[in-house]
DNA sequence: GTCTATAAAGCGATAGAC
DNA sequence: GTCTATCGCTTTATAGAC
């Protein structure tokens, strides 16, 4: 029987999870294959440009959703800094989950994606300080680096301990330099 | 004419420099070779079990650098935490250098080498946890995870906004959490 | 102890049938 | 749109000369 055709958009996730579990040279097009169960013809009518094109793709996949849910709501004010903490919690599974941007920030990648990697980051460190600044806080810029970068180290402490405790520490640190 | 005997000792340092720009992957054979010197029947004849006892020791070293110049230090007590700081922002080259540890940590190479990145990361947390409590201060354990964390997060923001400053400013809000 | 040559496997990318 | 076969290259590891 035929296989039915699959659509970009709904592999995208599996190639995602692909690349976080196996890293970005780890995840060879054998693992994106058996990731998204189609053959190596498919994966390159939906992206001519290859693996760099597919990690592209679930980069920016990564960053829309970011935008909508976390990075949308703090430019509304300082109520989406809760909403944020509690959008940040589930989307990397309380220090279960790695971050993309941060994994390829600290490897060879930086590099190749270095556009998408660095606005990722700065768009989050500006959203948030403006929603500490309408939040009244002092220093709105320096508490939003640190809040982000502590999330970031608390998924790398997270996954060296392999202790989800200790990421939930970390958060609750930021939440209280956040106002929460 | 021939060239001189390395000794073992003298390349781990290189072998370091090369597993922090490339990754552990990205690191192969022919990397190691040029940024060491040296043959790749060198190589094997100092370390047999090919990359990953490179690695291995290098983690190691690493290891051990942090054991003296920062452990040792905070387990004499509460003196020993401006010394790590100041330890820890000329090791990372004030954000410029990464922490092959918690580049590990976020790759596939975490399980490879789970063991010495698990140990490296509690020492540290428990050294600077029993400092920190020599200090007089509260919940010294959570605090020393959130230093760290802030730490390893400090590291992955400034690379990928490509700013040191990030990791500036980082540092002095952990300086600041833990009593200094 | 150092080197080069080479083996064996895996890689990303492509071609072409269906 | 999907698949498999295959190309060309790179990888790690080994063998063997010096």
């Amino acid at each position: 029987m035929r296989k039915s055709a699959a659509s970009r958009e709904s592999i995208i996730p599996l190639l995602a999870e692909a690349f976080r579990d196996h890293g970005y040279e780890g995840a060879s097009m054998a693992v994106l294959e058996s990731a998204t169960g189609l053959g190596r013809g498919s994966l390159y009518n939906f992206f001519p440009g290859g693996k760099e094109m597919m990690a592209e793709a679930v980069l920016d996949d990564v960053d829309r959703w970011f935008y909508e849910r976390i990075f949308t709501p703090l430019l509304a004010g300082a109520s989406g800094v809760e909403t944020m903490f509690d959008g940040v919690d589930s989307y990397f599974r309380s220090g279960r989950r790695v971050c993309l941007q941060g994994m390829f920030a600290l490897g060879r990648e930086r590099d190749r994606f270095a556009l998408t990697i660095r606005r990722y980051f700065s768009d989050w460190v500006e959203a948030l300080t403006y929603a500490l600044r309408d939040a009244g806080l002092s220093e709105p810029h320096d508490r939003a680096v640190r809040v982000v970068a502590g999330i970031q180290g608390g998924l790398v402490i997270a996954r060296a301990l392999d202790s989800p405790d200790a990421f939930a520490v970390v958060l609750k640190g930021a939440r209280r330099d956040a106002g929460c």
